[in-house]
RNA sequence: CGGGGUGUAGCGCAGCCCGGUUAGCGCGUCUGCUUUGGGAGCAGAAGGUCGCAGGUUCGAAUCCUGCCACCCCGACCA
């Protein structure tokens, strides 16, 4: 095991905190809550941010830029918006800073009180409706597909690395749509992406559904998400997507000419994901080692440690191999650094979650062999050199299917079908993951159920079928059956 | 906002209860030599306003008062 890592079965949480900052994906920083975000996890933040812009643009996105500050009248346009966040909203009230009299330093001018105070924006529905009145007269305006990469604000009481941090970076998609129909597709089709992304990056099985009432985005109609299952047997919601119906458009005034000449308000979906995922990357698939990273979204997939002494004809061989691999479009680093021994750098880069290590030294030379390792298995074999780069390949995409296979399995077998009380508490007090039971359907049943136990319905699952059945905790007749979990 | 914890070298800690030379230890760093197929060995060296501010005392890392910061757990939440 890893010298300076907590094991997961000694304390999970303090696992993942060491896991964040030993292996440098972040740290703390001077303001409480908030994060900074090192080099080696930015990296992986633009591969994913990378990934998913692409499948923005390539389904007709465009990016834009909107302001930080928000005018305080904006927030309290739509009722149930502001409900939902004003409670963690940072507020800037003055705009200038002078030295104290008394020369301890610098205060607030007192003189610099801003009018009208700007909210830092916790999500920038408003102030895009704003603008998307002026931009929006005519049918032919429609559909306005845009999206943000920014940081949003969100004064939480208790933060988690990456889980849940004051300030944080994310995507946001802001589309303005002629008709319902159009825009309820619209907050399928980003669903979808997510749920790609997830799967095809992150390695990682994503259950989609429909929150409820009480879980809703404030401001929406229908909030959809992806939600996925940590190592722990907590939920992680990983992703949303909102069909906001006409909302926020009769909030803010914005209406579109039809071609039958009638005036009408458009019809909206916003969608989201955040450097959250950073933290359901971890406890996806990391282990007591350190971070297990898929292919896809790590930074080096391949590290190549020759064993010293380095001699020519190694050298040359080394060369070699990582020629090809990067001909393959594979991100390849040979450590030939001479301070440190080759176990040092094994456990080092099995750490930092790196997929794929080759050691090379003269004996493998002689036997025109080479040692591979994996860093899911822990696996080594001896390869012939001849044609490594296609069977590295290959690996590559192989580690990548059975991080996903491994995630779900643990999936599979943590979701428990329960149809009595006495059952539903057992499970999410032993067992935990997702629970699949009857409900009222009620917002005052779900909040009892809470209170009790601590699980949440995480989401009516999309794929459900309809199945009669009777509420969990009431009794009531229920329609089908919802996923409750212990969430982060 | 409640409960708990921490603050001493870059990192991890001891010392504090019971005040007393020059504040220690491990890791890391630097220099040199030997090493190198799973976290190297030896020798030497550098590195500290003991979280901050008061107070008690001949004398404070240590006792007292106040403050600050961060972390963990809980309530709230992406």
């Amino acid at each position: 095991m890893a010298k300076d890592i907590t094991s997961r079965s000694q304390d999970y949480s303090q696992w993942y905190i060491d896991i964040v900052l030993k292996t440098g994906l972040a740290d703390y920083s001077a303001v409480k809550g908030c994060m900074i975000i090192k080099p080696y996890g930015f990296a992986i933040w633009e591969l994913m941010h990378d990934a998913l812009d692409k499948m923005f643009k390539d389904t007709g996105h465009v990016n834009a830029y909107f302001p930080l500050f928000i005018p305080k009248s904006f927030l309290s346009k739509e009722a149930a918006h502001i409900e939902g966040f004003a409670k963690e909203c940072a507020v800037v009230t003055h705009y200038r800073l002078k030295n104290a009299d008394d020369g301890s330093g610098v205060i607030v001018d007192p003189e610099a009180k801003l009018e009208e105070e700007l909210i830092v924006r916790p999500t920038s529905e408003t102030i895009i409706w704003d603008a998307y009145r002026g931009w929006i007269q005519s049918y032919r305006d429609l559909p306005l597909l845009i999206n943000q990469w920014a940081n949003v604000v969100r004064w939480e009481m208790r933060t988690r690395l990456f889980l849940r941090t004051a300030e944080f970076l994310w995507q946001e998609g802001h589309t303005a749509h002629a008709t319902r129909q159009e825009a309820e597709a619209e907050t399928l089709t980003m669903l979808n992406i997510y749920e790609r992304f997830a799967v095809e990056w992150m390695s990682l099985p994503v259950l989609k559904g429909v929150k409820t009432e009480n879980e809703r985005f404030a401001g929406a109609v229908d909030t959809y998400c992806i939600e996925a299952l940590m190592q722990d047997g907590k939920a992680l919601q990983a992703g949303t997507s909102h069909f906001l119906g006409q909302n926020f458009a009769k909030a803010f005034e914005v209406q579109f000419s039809t071609k039958d000449n009638t005036l009408e308000y458009v019809w909206a979906t916003s969608w989201g994901v955040s450097t959250r995922l950073m933290g359901a990357l971890v406890m996806a698939h990391s282990d007591d080692d350190g971070l297990v990273l898929p292919p896809k979204l790590a930074p080096t997939q391949v590290v190549i440690v020759p064993i010293p002494k380095l001699l020519p004809e190694l050298d040359e061989a080394i060369g070699k191999l990582e020629k090809e691999l990067k001909g393959l479009g594979i991100r390849v680093k040979v450590d030939k650094d001479d301070q440190n021994r080759p176990g040092f750098k094994f456990a080092e880069y099995e750490k930092l979650g790196i997929p794929v290590r080759i050691a090379i030294g003269a004996r493998d030379l002689a036997a025109g062999t080479i040692e591979v390792a994996r860093r899911d298995t822990k696996e080594k074999t001896n390869i012939p050199l001849d044609g490594i780069a296609n069977y590295i390949d290959n690996l590559l995409g192989e580690i990548q299917r059975n991080l996903y296979n491994r995630a779900l399995i643990f999936r599979e077998e943590n979701t428990t079908s329960v149809d009595t009380w006495q059952e539903f508490v057992d499970v999410i007090e032993h067992k935990g993951g997702f629970v699949s039971a009857h409900w009222d359907g009620s917002t005052e049943t779900e909040l009892l159920i809470k209170e009790e136990t601590k699980a949440t319905i995480r989401c009516i699952p999309m794929s459900n079928s309809s199945e009669p059945g009777n509420c969990i905790r009431t009794g009531k007749p229920s329609k089908q059956r919802v996923l409750f979990a212990v969430a982060y």
